[in-house]
DNA sequence: CTGAAAGCGCTAACAA
DNA sequence: TTGTTAGCGCTTTCAG
């Protein structure tokens, strides 16, 4: 491998200007106790040559690295990007990652690591001694993986915890998740609905519980059981069908349905098709994550819409601003907001039974 | 910031094991010249220790970063990330770059760089002096740049330019565009049309100066006209819209039409709904891309799938293999295919209009 | 306010 | 086959 050298480095900067290295180097990280004059020759000696920074040398001086790694799922991301459903949650982490670490400077890269496996800490610790990131991001369902907060927590590396309220190292950070079930639920109180199912997602991802529990707390406000109108699916379509037909095959079925997940609820809606109950007319639906799909279902539905990319930059400007502001108590959260489309109307009755 | 320092260093591999940092760094980068029982030794320290390397003292010493860049155009990038229309181009190559980066210990990390800029080179040179990557993936339409591949060439960055068939530096890699065309064509031709209109992509892209003639080439084989069928677009909803309208006022309009992108075909199937043309049974329409959402129309959309994740794959691959192998001479090719779905039916004649 | 020296973790070149 | 030395580009001490 031929030694390839920087093209331009500080040395050539100093050089040019006339100065130390170490005044460049204070002029790159805008640091204070340089002249105004000073500060100009150099900077216009910067531009001239052309020079940036190394991050690799950065790093090595035992300064920052500017890199922020958000860490996914390996099996859901892959299945994802292969099932080619529509779902974007990637790029909108991208969009709101991305954007804001070149604002600072920063680059986002992701890394994908499996949960479930034996050597979780392996693979972390691979990603973080290979890259140092400066921060790091953590998705569902990593964000309550004790074997992962516990090594970043030790390793001092500032992470975010997506989707997590948990007390505890890192900064916790929610999409509104309880708010948003209530949003859901009042939504279809408004409408006439009485009897409102609730398909939640999976044990391991504490988000789903609050869901139902905003869920339950709008039933109760409004007087409504929610006894025996909750299934759990693991946000996949099969998993939403089952969920659905449970509660379909109920003595007193629900009206309407509000769904964890978009595949969840295109399975509650097929479902439908199939029992010959008409969105909305028999059933009304609602869904989570609100990807680009959903416009396209007949009748489009009326989704929770998840800001992940105000989420992601949320993360990206707390973990870079993280020593002048270290973590919050309180979790950050970044509430959704309910999209009405199509596939949530007045009540009808049960005549068409 | 506190001086953060790697948790196990190659020193402390080297202490545990009783050998030199040398030995040390010969078996991380499995050279040959190291008996095989001090290499087992080094490796059970290794392993004990969870040591691994840090790839900014790699890249600081020398050697490779590795990491991949792969730069994509920032306005089309965001505008797609913003729209949230389903298009996972951006996916796909992560589907493709991380996994096969990730078999080799490798990164990829994506920047957004803006084409049409006065300044791209800075942005570039920034990437490039900030990251080192040992490799470079350029997507339309920087892949044409001569500014882009120009720099890259002359740095000796091993580049890949996927959509391009021009000669000159850097790894040319297509998806068979004009084969695309052609085999989107012979399936109109094979189904019984003889008016086959084209919407091309804009001539920024060469790919789609390829795909005309592919179809053009395919039509000529069947003996039928091209004439006044072929029409440009941008790429987008609107611009697709203008192009069919053009195709479908002509004097003797076409029975079906292939468009360049999912966007343009969608709006070519609005532009016949909205003039009471039935699809397939009036028009036929063929899409290109394949993204998630055609699966969601009605009809679904007749399409081409463009195999993003196995190109940029491949590119990785050659990229990282590229002193054993360097640049072939002939562009590399990997085709894609066609789907057939709902939109392209069998000729029906000309009753309804 | 500016400069000089030391060292981060690793590999290339050379020596043994 | 193994070990030693020097240095990558930068920042952090510490002096001036």
């Amino acid at each position: 491998m031929a030694r390839r050298r920087q093209a331009v480095t500080i040395k050539h900067v100093a050089a040019d200007a006339g100065v130390s290295l170490q005044t460049v180097s204070r002029v790159i990280n805008d640091e204070p106790n340089v002249r105004a004059e000073m500060k100009a020759r150099v900077q216009e000696s910067i531009d001239r040559l052309g020079y940036h920074p190394s991050i690799a040398a950065q790093r090595m001086s035992g300064s920052r690295s500017y890199l922020i790694l958000a860490i996914n799922d390996r099996e859901r991301t892959i299945a994802d990007w292969k099932a080619r459903e529509g779902r974007d949650w990637v790029d909108q982490m991208l969009l709101g990652g991305m954007l804001t670490c070149a604002e600072r400077h920063y680059r986002m890269l992701i890394e994908l690591v499996d949960t479930h496996s034996d050597h979780v800490e392996r693979e972390l610790g691979a990603a973080i001694a290979a890259l140092q990131p400066d921060g790091v991001i953590l998705t569902p369902p990593h964000s309550e993986n004790a074997i992962i907060t516990g090594y970043l927590a030790g390793r001092k590396i500032p992470f975010a915890r997506i989707g997590s309220r948990q007390p505890g190292p890192g900064i916790a950070m929610t999409m509104g998740d309880s708010d948003n079930a209530r949003l859901a639920t009042e939504h279809l109180i408004g409408l006439g609905h009485r009897r409102i199912g609730f398909v939640a997602g999976p044990q391991d991802f504490s988000l789903a519980n609050r869901r139902i529990a905003g869920w339950r707390a709008a039933m109760a406000d409004a007087d409504l059981p929610c006894d025996d109108l909750c299934e759990r699916g693991d946000f996949g379509f099969e998993s939403g069908r089952a969920a659905a037909a449970k509660l379909l095959d109920l003595p007193d079925p629900p009206t309407a349905m509000i769904c964890s997940s978009d595949q969840m609820t295109l399975a509650a809606l097929d479902l439908a098709r199939s029992r010959e109950l008409a969105v909305p007319a028999d059933l009304s639906l609602v869904s989570f994550d609100n990807s680009p799909i959903v416009r396209f279902t007949d009748p489009p539905l009326t989704a929770v819409d998840q800001p992940i990319a105000a989420t992601i930059a949320r993360a990206v400007e707390m973990l870079i601003d993280f020593h002048e502001n270290p973590e919050p108590e309180e979790p950050v959260v970044i509430g959704g907001e309910l999209v009405i489309r199509g596939s949530t109307g007045a009540i009808r009755g049960r005549d068409r039974r």
